[in-house]
Parts: C-alpha cells; structure tokens; sequence
DNA sequence: AAATGCATGTAACGCGTTACATGATTTT
DNA sequence: AAAATCATGTAACGCGTTACATGCATTT
C-alpha cells in the first residue's frame, strides 16, 4: 500500500486535523524530508474513514462543505503502530544534479559549478531555518513526549544540509582546479 | 518531459550501448544516486530513435530481435548539452524512515533504534563500496576526461554516507538516552 | 460588493515499476 | 539437450502531481 494513508494517520495521531490542516503541517514542518499533495490526502482521509481508522469530529456546524475535522481511532492508532514497525522501504534514488554531473565533460563549461552553487544556497538557507526550527521546538514543545523524535529528524535534515555544504566546497575547488 | 531520455542519452554519450547495457551500467555504478527500469528504457530508446537523436550502430547480423546497440548523434548531443545546462529540478523529498521517527512516539519500544542500525550498516557497506569504487577510478580510467566528473559524484555519495552513520549514532544515543 | 484567503474535492495525466512474454546465445 | 543467462519488448497497474471546479468566510 502507499504511504500517504499513513502519512496522514501519523499526523492525526498528533491532534486532529482537517485535509488542509495535513497539508499546511506538511508544508511548513515536514518538507524538508516529506511531501503530500490534495490529490493524495482527500482521497486517502476518505478510505481511512470508511475502514474505520479515522473518525469525523463531530462540528456543530452542520455545514454542508464546511471544514471537516477528523481524529484517528483506536484501530487507527494499532494500524499505524504496526506500520511504524515495520522496516522502511527505501525509494529508488533519483538525483537529478548528480546525474548532470556525472555527465558534465559534455556540459557547456560552466554549467556544473553553477548547479552546486545553486545547491549550496539552497541548503545554507535550509541549515537556517533547521537551526532556527531546533530553537523553536526547545522552547515551544518543552515537556512535549514527541520532542526528542522531532529533535532526531531536525539533526538529520541540518547533518545532511553541512554535508552539501561541505561537498559543494570541494566540488566547487574540483571543478575549478585545471587537473 | 522525463528526465529518463536524457540519462539514456547521456550513457551514449560515453560510448555506444544495448538497452540491456545501459540498466547494467545504471544498476552497477549509478545506482547509488539514480534508477531505471527497463519498461522506461526501451520506450525512450524508441522515442530517441525516432526523433534522430540516437542510431542505431549497424551490426552485421540482420537476425530480428537480435542485441541492438545504439549511439548518440550529433543532435543527441546538442540536446544532452542544452539540458546539461538547464537547473536540475529537485524531486520533492520522501524520506519513509525520518516520518517513521517522526511520529516514533507511537512506535513500539525499538523500533526506531532498529531502523536506524539497518541504516547505518546499509551506509557503512555502501561507503566502503565508494571507497573501493574511488580506487578503481583512479587506477583504471587514468587520462579519461571524464574521471575528475565521476570523482566528484563519488564523493558526494561518500560523504552522504559517512553524514548519515554519524547521524546514526547521534540518533542512537539520543533514542537510548531516557532524557 | 469585491477581493482574498480558507477549504474541500476530483478528473486527467504522466511517470515508473512489476510482471510477463518471447527469443537468442552460451554454458554445462 | 537442458539450463542458464543474455536480451528485447510490452501491458497493466499504482502512485502522485497538476489543474481545475466549487463554495464558505473574512477582510477591505
């Protein structure tokens, strides 16, 4: 099966949520390792429901097309904890500036530092808003059981993004150096 | 359009390969940073062919369905230069064993750290791969202007993977530890 | 009352994998 | 001659994105 149900299970087991709330928290806090679209989270809120994994939150607002909350259930919770079990299947690797690297003897010259560049960017901003995000967590989710877990991922995406870091220096001086 | 083409075109450029061949050399040497199936290579060798930027090499024997190598031409690699320059457009990210620490606090008792330690021995084989592989470099494509490119992505899966087994390990005691 | 943002939902499409069918070539 | 491996090719399927349609709520 596809992640995405659990995705969304996941992050219902937080506090309950809506289909836009799953996005908006995907958005801001996840995407540096996780992303999901609408065409994916409706969908998938509507078969959690109908397999009894997630409940609607009763609204008073009898609204038709109003916002819909939704909680995840008992059964909900032991699905998901299974799936948490279970080893992670890696996805196939598919990086596109590696790629054009590897091929870069016939890239016009130029064109692969100019791709590093744009990736050390990149991630010097992204290491920023990880470090600044390790603060906020510290100071916003003290006491929070989820903390030490948000912590790790955090420490992931800020090692990876030094490591970039780091590598496009010594690709950058590789690249330039007439060898 | 799909970047498939274009990796086909690419191992073209290095020198003439069967459909079969180009999965081989994906699958042995790309295949820390990139993938494909054969159900992606054999219709892009077709569409490549029809829009003249691969030949077929003219092999003596006619026997249909015979092994059919292919090379670049000259418009193939005109197109492989223009898209060599283009940005690399990043996939959006699905890393399946951050979301499970993330939502680890509803994990069974273990479960992170076992995932974290199949990881960790999966970057100390795959770093000692790269190093062999880095080796082999130097010692047999000596001369080939292509080796300083080919060093540069080795070593950006060798530094990935040494980033992720000091995670590892930060991560392990960070999960241990009954903070 | 118009504009903007919040919110739900789906249809269409493309990419990529899996699994299978087929046949040629080499090894045992 | 059988088995293994090299090699080509496609059909079916699932996942995920994009783009659109719709309408409620709030601000200007």
């Amino acid at each position: 099966m596809s992640t995405t149900p659990f995705a969304v299970l996941g992050l219902l087991s937080i506090e309950p949520m809506s289909g836009y709330d799953i996005r908006r928290e995907i958005e801001e806090s996840l995407s540096f390792f996780w992303s999901e679209s609408y065409g994916q989270i409706y969908p998938a809120l509507k078969r959690l429901e109908a397999a009894r994994l997630i409940a609607p939150v009763t609204q008073a607002r009898s609204g038709i097309r109003g916002r819909r909350v939704f909680r995840i259930t008992a059964l909900g919770e032991a699905k998901l904890r299974a799936w948490l079990a279970e080893p992670p299947v890696p996805q196939p690797p598919r990086n596109e500036l590696l790629l054009k690297i590897f091929f870069g003897r016939h890239a016009p010259p130029g064109a692969c530092a100019a791709h590093v560049r744009r990736l050390r960017i990149q991630q010097q901003q992204l290491s920023a808003t990880l470090t600044r995000m390790t603060r906020q967590l510290h100071a916003e989710r003290h006491g929070d059981p989820n903390l030490r877990y948000w912590l790790i991922v955090v420490s992931a995406g800020l090692s990876r993004a030094d490591a970039l870091i780091q590598w496009s220096d010594q690709a950058l001086s590789a690249l330039a150096g007439g060898s």
